[in-house]
DNA sequence: GTGGTCTAGACCACC
DNA sequence: GTGGTCTAGACCACG
């Protein structure tokens, strides 16, 4: 599910934190399911069981995930989100570096948009467009 | 002009380039207009001189300026958008990122589209909304 | 009575050991009160009946309690406080992490002696305010 | 300065954390100092240069101390303490297992607080005690 | 068997 | 020089 490109520049724990992140979304794993040991997730990408440990504790910081002792790790049944001011003023520089971005590829705006609605479509339209049902999970 | 956050984890030459590319969006820089050199530049916002090299040596590789032997750098004024495969691919991989974090704070799409919207402005409407006339600069 | 926080990254049997300590001395469970045996204990909180036992082992050897060979555990009915050398300065340990954590959460003296007072309060301020009867019991 | 008790069972990282808020506390180390390299750290208190880059790591995201890039980690300067609903509810808890652990070591509430007033002193009273000046530092 | 921690040693980007 | 990341291999507490 989760491909790891070791070429690129972003950390790989990153690229599993983003990874897992997205295969929710996507409704690949659901809330309440079990992560794969951090063993097996490691031999599963190839990656070092500590990197694939320090992906977990990122997903737990964030209360994506939670880890049951002993037993394993398992998608948060009832995340909130909320709403932190520096988070989104990283938000929106981010989004800033991809409007500027896209200006130097020729995009319009209506370009980026209709980008943006295709890649909101490929994570599962029912669960974004119209009603914001994260809290129901 | 260019704000330097040398606490943030993008490396300063980016920022720099990040920095001059939004400037020239603005209209702050105009297409023909010289930089600073690169000594004025590393002392306006005290950074290493080779620290800005790297900086202009990337946005000259980008085509977003031309250095003159002996005269100067210039903001280049037949500046060509190409839309490589390359480029392409990572431009949706960072929109990807974006929606996906977007929904783990409680975002929906709507919310999402008013967000770039908002930040279209900031850059100078007049730029980019309904024609694309970066070729006719 | 007792809630355990699966999620917790306290052990099990430590959070056994705790909410058997506060139910004590909030007067649930009196001195002379026979304890759950390990397996019923183990299914009301639904844990494992070594996690159970190994919670015991502790408050025994803490002579909070005391077990009768065919009879059960009893909650000691003279407990005597002893103030340890080592064991004093481990709550001194303790108090000054918490001093120092509500510092960076911008609390002042006060507000932690008043949220102190609060929480002695919750735990039946007949016992602990002005006289100690802990050995009259 | 930083007192590490390798048999201790709290992590040495989290011991790194712990003792540099103290220090920064007691007004050892300042806001703006510059901290030992990670390296300067790690052989100072023979502990792994990784450790200490986990415990940096932790003071970071708590926004205890900064790194600049290429020139070393940072004290914070504007260090803006905030009351997370969550982080209230830990420090509760840990207040309460102390208050608990207290009255099964005999001691009386009056006996805590002054417990709790000494280790106040200790960490040095003018910063604490009437005023709450995080924010001037 | 699970995750958490630590060490040792290595490579890299950045300044 | 700095911190950041990764691997390999080890030990431990917990359930």
């Amino acid at each position: 599910m989760i491909i790891i490109d070791s070429r690129s520049s972003t950390p790989i724990y990153q690229q599993i934190v983003d990874g897992i992140k997205e295969n929710i979304l996507k409704g690949i794993i659901q809330p309440g399911d079990r992560l794969p040991s951090v063993r097996e997730m490691s031999s599963m990408i190839t990656a070092n069981p500590n990197t694939v440990s320090r992906a977990y504790s990122e997903l737990e910081r964030q209360k994506v995930i939670e880890t049951i002792r002993g037993k394993g790790t398992y998608v948060t049944s009832n995340y909130k989100p909320k709403v932190e001011e520096e988070r989104m003023e990283i938000l929106k520089e981010d989004i800033k570096k991809i409007v500027v971005e896209a200006h130097y590829m020729g995009l319009k705006k209506d370009d980026l948009v209709k980008l943006m609605d295709e890649i909101f479509n490929n994570l599962d339209g029912t669960q974004l467009t119209s009603t914001n049902n994260i809290e129901k999970k």
